[in-house]
DNA sequence: TTGTATGCGTTATCAA
DNA sequence: TTGATAACGCATACAA
């Protein structure tokens, strides 16, 4: 049988009705035994395979949440997919995965797409460069759930899901502190990242505690280039007295700063330390590398998030009586060696 | 408006029939402009959002393509998802995507699901365990194509996509000899991946060609663990002449490998020589690493995967009269340094 | 230029 | 225990 064997088909070969054929298949105890063992038999015989799509139609519901990141080639969000996909499946509820590359505009068109596609809720993590969130008022003016995570909107409002940033940089600022260092740097991140501030906050609140002084030299921003870590570094190490330790943050960058000593100042390698945001699994095989890491549990926060988002769907109280909801995901701090 | 506004609803608001609005919409010129626009304006206002299922119920054509892969975490088959994405974009295509991790009995849920779902073709990269290829051959028999990816079957008469490892193999060997090393070890995949003895091909192509023995004693297969290449490693230093460099299956392996040298012999850590599959962008900062990568092209696979797929859907050729297909995307050499 | 009628495959309700 | 029927939202052939 090409072309999709169906109910009917099924119904008519047996001669009865498609109702009692659908029933069947779906082990209504109204239908006799031996008529389902029939049912099935032939049912697996021609490869029946049944219409999804007919089905959702029908019944005006999909069991299917739309998941958008910026970049499957994180594997930041790749991880944090898993965790979405496990509470789904858990669930009886499907995942469709879709990148924005961090396009606002390509992002506005993954929601429509998904919105046609009638999917029961959205997890997303917003591309970098999103400044209007119409699209999401709408989607919720639409009814259909949307739960952020990781990478939280700049506007107040929506539900999210992030993780503690505030208190993994504390934890790694404090990890430095307790190694020693009296002059500890923030490699921060871009301006236009409010993360990048929250983990100035962290960073802050460490120094404070142990009443070490906040010196505003001692920050400095870069984007993700390499080319803007080693401009940073080279203004860091020219300082009278040049930090001892830094706190990144990211890996990423403390690897290029690392670099940069590796090239610049070898002799200073064995004596700074680093601690940044981000565990990599490569981390291992480096002969230089930070001492700790502050690990993100992206698995986790995916869990979360979609037992939010689930919660959040079978939630009765309508949209406008239900406060903002805000999930905080605790970070690791990871010694290495 | 709740709960989703239909064609219906507009219809009625406006007193014209449903057709005439879903005419409107998809701007049949048979409808007067004006009756365009008040319906658009109305459409808009409402936050009209066709519903895909129902669409794609009455065309019987999704216009989705299926992606199957073992590993979202892994960037290589990321990066092929991104390659097919545009591919499928360019010819308004979707693109679903589900992870099998490596498990088989997922694997055949998630082509069930897809199946069920309507998906007018699937691209495979196969879970490394599956033996029994009949969950494809009932997708054939239904009309539906399958292009295998990355990881073919074993099992012969299946289109695929793949690399050219026999040739990627041969130049990283090559390479290696021309490096003026006379004694080279492959470090082979598991036995279980039929890649692991392509890759063995172009290794003994290479050896040849130079007119170097081949040596059973220097090919030794592990899983992707570190216990299995240490083990591997071991017996390769143990030998009355250790190879001087080595041909790893995966740079991963090669680091092992490397990791391995450091702890036990840091001395040779500067003669011994590695090359292997996979570049990865966080070699860069190891200090000691393989000296050369093979890449493969994971990206332009996507692509022609995606391109085989769609081709075949849109052909007209019945499935029993078309010839096996299978395309290779070459493999390039990579120096590191 | 617009409207009417039909059917896509399935499930749910109700009747037999 | 089974069957008839309606309905879900949309696109299309055909009629007006």
């Amino acid at each position: 049988m090409k072309r999709g064997v169906t109910l009917k088909d099924i119904a008519r070969k047996l001669n009865m009705s498609v109702s009692t054929v659908s029933k069947a298949l779906s082990n209504d105890p109204t239908i006799s035994l031996p008529t389902r063992a029939r049912v099935k038999k032939l049912a697996d015989e021609w490869n029946y395979i049944p219409n999804e799509a007919a089905r959702h139609f029908k019944l005006s519901r999909t069991s299917t949440i739309g998941l958008i990141i910026p970049d499957l080639m994180d594997q930041y969000y790749a991880l944090a997919i898993n965790g979405a996909e496990k509470v789904a499946g858990q669930h009886q509820y499907n995942v469709i995965i879709a990148q924005s590359h961090e396009d606002p505009g390509r992002e506005d068109e993954i929601v429509d797409l998904m919105l046609r596609n009638r999917v029961d809720g959205l997890l997303v993590a917003i591309s970098k460069k999103r400044e209007d969130m119409s699209v999401f008022k709408k989607t919720a003016y639409t009814g259909i759930p949307v739960i952020f995570f990781a990478r939280p909107p700049k506007e107040d409002g929506f539900d999210a899901v992030i993780s503690d940033n505030e208190h993994g940089a504390f934890k790694a600022t404090e990890f430095l502190i307790k190694k020693g260092h009296k002059q500890i740097g923030y490699i921060m991140g871009p301006e236009s990242m409010s993360v990048s501030y929250t983990r100035l906050d962290g960073y802050r609140r460490a120094l404070d505690k142990y009443k070490l002084p906040y010196n505003g030299a001692l920050v400095k921003s870069v984007d993700f280039t390499q080319e803007a870590t080693f401009a940073a570094m080279r203004r860091f190490m020219k300082m009278a007295t040049p930090p001892t330790a830094f706190f990144a943050f990211k890996n990423y960058i403390a690897l290029d700063a690392i670099e940069y000593l590796k090239r610049k100042h070898p002799a200073l390698l064995q004596q700074i330390d680093f601690a940044g945001f981000g565990n990599l699994p490569l981390l291992q095989y480096l002969d230089h590398k930070p001492v700790a890491s502050i690990e993100e549990s992206s698995y986790e926060m995916g869990e979360e998030a979609a037992r939010l988002l689930l919660r959040t769907i079978h939630e009765e109280i309508p949209e406008e009586g239900r406060p903002v909801q805000h999930i905080q995901i605790s970070c690791k701090l990871l010694v290495h060696k």
